[in-house]
DNA sequence: ATTACATGTAACAATATAGATTACAGGATG
DNA sequence: CATCCTGTAATCTATATTGTTACATGTAAT
């Protein structure tokens, strides 16, 4: 199991509005980039919008960053593509025993354990930013 | 998206191995405390002997814990019932193209910021013990 | 030894989700 | 109005989880 890569493309999406900013960036440039099809670049593209991180129009060709490099996060982008549902990110089994001192309470006990730990996953992901991103990536290219 | 409940399921039948400590903890026992079927049981049961964490011998009915309650820590389950491959929490797209400035580095940029954010995830999990899960189970049933 | 019962494990179906692909309606611009 | 692009839905494939059944293997008691 793995996290939907919706949300490395998303990533992907962003570095390239930002390096790419002279350029138009249709759905199918930044698909050949990116490496898959242009209609999943805007379904991505479209939730990055709803989040009020891009700028992108109907008929109108290119999109662009709404917001500046180091106010985007990885933890907005990471909210924004819905790869996990609030609270969600651990399954946990329905319908334990309630006939049972361990199934009546197994899901209140480790709700907050989980939620705990997916506020770690999520304060990781505050820290860095789009354009800690973008500079790692420039930096790598000057090699 | 979300983890396995093979997790939260390895919780549960820890936890009810101490909790049912002088009963007999057969499969068909563990499954009707979780709601599910007892093959399902053998099998993480079976994850977590091959983790060293519980004793459980073919033919023989029952399991137990074959560690301390408190050296058992959530990661060491987690670790146990490969819910998450190493290093792979989160997935990212494959062949991006290497022709483009970010496609042929955004696999290296975001890969050890990934590492990090798991890691946070892992350090949470691995500080809260079973007994700590069996402590908060038996105050809850004490109310 | 034979019987009874539990574990280990494989096979299979059912379900859910991601991702690729295609198609097309709707918007914008020259 | 012709063209191009975005928005979005439908379909298909692949994969993973979970439920279910079946059976071989192991253990212990009679």
């Amino acid at each position: 199991m793995s996290i939907s890569s919706r949300f490395a493309v998303g990533i992907h999406i962003l570095s390239l509005l930002e390096i790419n900013k002279d350029g138009v960036n249709t759905s199918e440039y930044i698909a050949a980039s990116v490496s898959t099809n242009p209609a999943l670049i805007r379904k991505i593209t479209g939730m990055l919008k709803n989040a009020g991180l891009v700028n992108v129009r109907p008929g109108v060709a290119g999109a662009g960053l709404a917001k500046e490099l180091s106010e985007i996060t990885l933890l907005d982008v990471y909210k924004s593509v819905n790869v996990v549902q609030d609270k969600e990110l651990f399954g946990v089994h329905e319908n334990p025993n309630p006939a049972c001192p361990v199934g009546r309470n197994i899901q209140n006990t480790i709700g907050p354990i989980f939620s705990v730990a997916e506020l770690a996953l999520e304060k990781a992901l505050g820290i860095v930013t789009i354009e800690d991103v973008v500079k790692d990536i420039l930096e790598k290219e000057n090699k």
